[in-house]
DNA sequence: GTAACTGCAAAATATTTGCATCCTT
DNA sequence: AAGGATGCAAATATTTTGCAGTTAC
């Protein structure tokens, strides 16, 4: 089940209304989400800090990832594979519109294997790539 | 010519202390470095605000580039290729180890291709590898 | 000499922490 | 009832902007 109140139960965490709210932005948006984005649309109903705390819970749970990005501004999606609690499978590639400024999870896009030099042991891998998504041609 | 008054020449750049200094630090390090490591090395020789605007004016010649990083703090790596003003050529994998914390340039590493979803355009591609590096094993 | 660069002050923005209160289970 | 979650206040961190004084060429 991939509604709010499923993954909230799936991952041990109580009820609340600032979680279901927020995890219902994640499902309902297929781009990645600032934190500002989200205060955006809550508006006045939670506190910030309450976002930031939420946030980070769900990142803890493995129900959220962030997002690398250039600009410096941390961006949040929805883990669509089978991350547990720390343990993400975040192979897919991220794609940044450089005119809409959406960020998308390419999920069924995944990162090619990359040979690194001896010595250096990955854990894990992201692949960001900016450009000019479909919408903005 | 690698040093930093060629550097600075090179790209029409007057020749200040600060510009000197923090293309030096660069110049020294095998490593992606914050807007804070810059200004622990240079102390108060510098002010906050000076190291900013020529970190921004490195990145605008394009003899510096942003890595993108999960953790979100921004870090600038000397651009070892032919970087020009407004056109970077940076498809070098970057390494963060997740023990000492260094982002390290993969210069011979290059990013392998990636088929993209019709419609998306690629104009740049990062790839950041999280994971231990030599010195850490 | 002039345009560009720097330092200082301050504003704007982003994020974290402590604590008292409230809500979920 | 008890532990966890929230809201508020405030501290801390980060980045930007305006302006006056200084420096490179």
């Amino acid at each position: 089940m991939t509604d709010a109140l499923s993954i909230l139960k799936r991952n041990h965490l109580s009820n609340t209304d600032s979680r279901r709210a927020i995890l219902e932005i994640f499902l309902q948006s297929d781009n990645a989400l600032a934190h500002n984005d989200i205060e955006k649309i809550t508006g006045e109903r939670f506190d910030r800090v309450t976002v930031y705390r939420t946030l980070q819970t769900f990142i803890d749970k493995g129900i959220v990832h962030t997002i690398p990005t250039a600009d410096n501004a941390t961006r949040y999606a929805l883990c669509r594979e089978n991350c547990t609690e720390g343990h993400h499978h975040d192979d897919h590639v991220h794609f940044i519109c450089e005119v809409c400024g959406k960020t998308t999870c390419l999920d069924n896009t995944h990162i090619p294997a990359v040979k690194l030099p001896r010595g250096y042991d990955a854990t894990q891998i992201n692949m960001i790539v900016n450009g000019i998504c479909p919408d903005c041609r």
